[in-house]
DNA sequence: GGTAGTTGTTGAAATGTTTCAGTCGGCGTA
DNA sequence: TACGCCGACTGAAACATTTCAACAACTACC
């Protein structure tokens, strides 16, 4: 039972009757080598039950078989998303995805791009902790393609992100049309471009319907957290009824998530007393038990264009840097219907 | 802008004015190498950027730093807290982890497992399509360690489960206890070990409280997902009132979410109406509308132990096959409450 | 001042591939 | 028959490390 080391080509060489070189032919370019002597390598590598070194191989051919992922949130089903379209881009290029979770430590996440130069993947997606990190710059500069997802940096770097300030007015126009005049936005912290960007479309539709400022309720909140969320509707269940928003737009759907159970828990109705809009439209979002209006970001499509661009970069040497900008697209739910 | 080649330790060498094997063993024993020296030669690499070659020192050294894991479900919560779980035993022991998802196809599984073993890992945790698959065999032959979470195979691999039968029962127990006399079971496909076995559970509790055969009812889903659960809903609500059941017992929470929303959409009331039970206890059962009850299983405990045990395999020569069976906790919540 | 031991360093072999300049034999053409 | 060509195959170098036997320089001891 216990196996001598694992046969390597020379093994399968010897058994064929032929060289190193025509066996790594065979695996390399078959077209090269007669039809005869490809069948009886390819004997010898079944009957050896060979299977290729990889790290040999990428050794001596300089050239990486694998793509890379690190995600900010394990825990948030939308990164799931992304990474399912990095996969389903890689899977056509034949190539390996890594998948690596910083759950949004820096250091964490430094650890992982090391081990990933060490390993000279072809390139690396990243939804970064801080897209300014110096870190990545290096990285970059090392020859690795780096693509930013979901985030942007500068034009050093390709990214592949959603237009947050238009997600923000379209979520707050949709509120505002639906005849609410005292609306909360719940997210944090600002120092996340998302929440920053989301909060200042808000705004700005809010300033374009000529609805006072003080009437856009700001609820800050440490994270993006299903318990934030909850905790963020308990603060605005504490702000007296005159003062007290009719609706409120959360800066991702955990948040929105939270939100709602809070307020059916404590006996509140949505959309009646309160209406939601999330912001992402992960899956458990439809299927919350009053489906959640969010909106939606390409979740898929985004992962799959960073991985094409991190492709092109890492094949094409006329590659220029690309800052792709997804349109987001509001789905409307029970959780803002017109009662 | 433009990089020449990264950097080798022939370079570092040649900077410090040292030995190639000095660079080396600065890296990988730098107890035998002088202070100074060693700091001479670490002032060296960071001068010059150097980057250990992972392929090269895995080509050599014949050991890989990785561990792999391939999950069934990449849209299951529970796949990614088990994974999680994973990741910190695999960050305790200095090991990167890599993350694959097989979607459920047998297909996509063994390309992964293929490439995995052409990547010589040091060991692969995987949740099959098949426990019982021949692949996994012929990987396991091979020397690579192969741990199975969160199913059980035979004797020849280490496993990680929970007691399902068990779980089953604690499930159908809360429920009679809580007054049920008639309970549906939904989920599916029975192919599954997890539903036949939390099935069977619920049956012979349902058996030793000399309940009616007939009064638990088998609601058959195709997979087990929030879509699968709002059809069953929908078939349950189609059944004859005096023959409905007043609660149900969810092969997954996924399943249980599903329920649970087709439920509340439909107007009726959870738990007064209809009482739900889940599997899994991820987390968005805590955070649903209606909190839900759920079998807890110790997801991020599971895939702790597991890499435990496949590093044990991987580097303790005395190793013996271990099939850890952990036991599952009812966690009540207000999908069940008694009104 | 020779011997033994210790500490630090070196140099070369080895790892499993890919790549590429050659070799070899056979075939068609002049 | 000589020539060039072509397709199929070979052999050795190269890739960036680790490892290990050998060596050099000291120290300690008698």
């Amino acid at each position: 039972m216990v196996v001598g080391k694992a046969p390597s080509v020379k093994d399968v060489a010897a058994a064929a009757g032929v060289s190193l070189g025509t066996v790594s032919n065979v695996m390399n370019r078959p077209e090269m080598v007669a039809t005869a002597t490809r069948e009886r390598v390819e004997r010898a590598m079944a009957d050896l039950g060979f299977v290729r070194n990889e790290s040999a191989r990428q050794l001596r051919a300089g050239t990486s078989r694998t793509l890379a992922y690190v995600m900010l949130d394990g825990s948030n089903p939308f990164f799931h998303d992304v990474a399912q379209g990095i996969e389903l881009a890689a899977e056509d290029a034949d190539l390996s995805l890594f998948i690596c979770n910083s759950n949004g430590r820096a250091a964490r996440e430094e650890v992982h791009l090391d081990r990933l130069v060490q390993q000279r993947v072809q390139g690396i997606l990243i939804t970064p902790v801080d897209p300014d990190s110096a870190f990545l710059g290096e990285v970059s500069r090392r020859g690795i393609p780096v693509v930013v997802v979901d985030r942007v940096r500068d034009s050093n770097f390709c990214s592949v992100a959603v237009d947050d300030v238009y997600g923000g007015r379209i979520a707050v126009e949709h509120l505002i049309e639906n005849g609410h005049t005292r609306v909360a936005f719940a997210g944090g912290p600002e120092a996340l471009g998302q929440v920053r960007e989301r909060l200042q479309g808000a705004r700005e539709v809010w300033a374009d319907n000529g609805l006072p400022p003080e009437d856009l309720v700001f609820l800050p909140t440490d994270a993006l957290t299903v318990a934030d969320g909850r905790e963020a509707g308990e603060r605005l269940a504490g702000l007296p009824v005159r003062r007290r928003p009719t609706a409120a737009f959360c800066a991702n759907d955990l948040v929105a998530l939270g939100l709602l159970q809070q307020a059916i828990g404590s006996g509140r109705r949505v959309p009646e007393d309160l209406a939601i809009v999330g912001f992402d439209d992960i899956e458990f979002a439809a299927a919350a038990a009053v489906p959640l209006t969010s909106v939606r970001q390409p979740r898929q499509e985004l992962g799959r264009a960073a991985a094409q661009l991190v492709l092109d970069e890492a094949t094409n040497p006329a590659h220029v840097h690309e800052q792709a900008i997804f349109t987001p697209e509001l789905i409307a739910r029970a959780s803002t219907a017109v009662h």
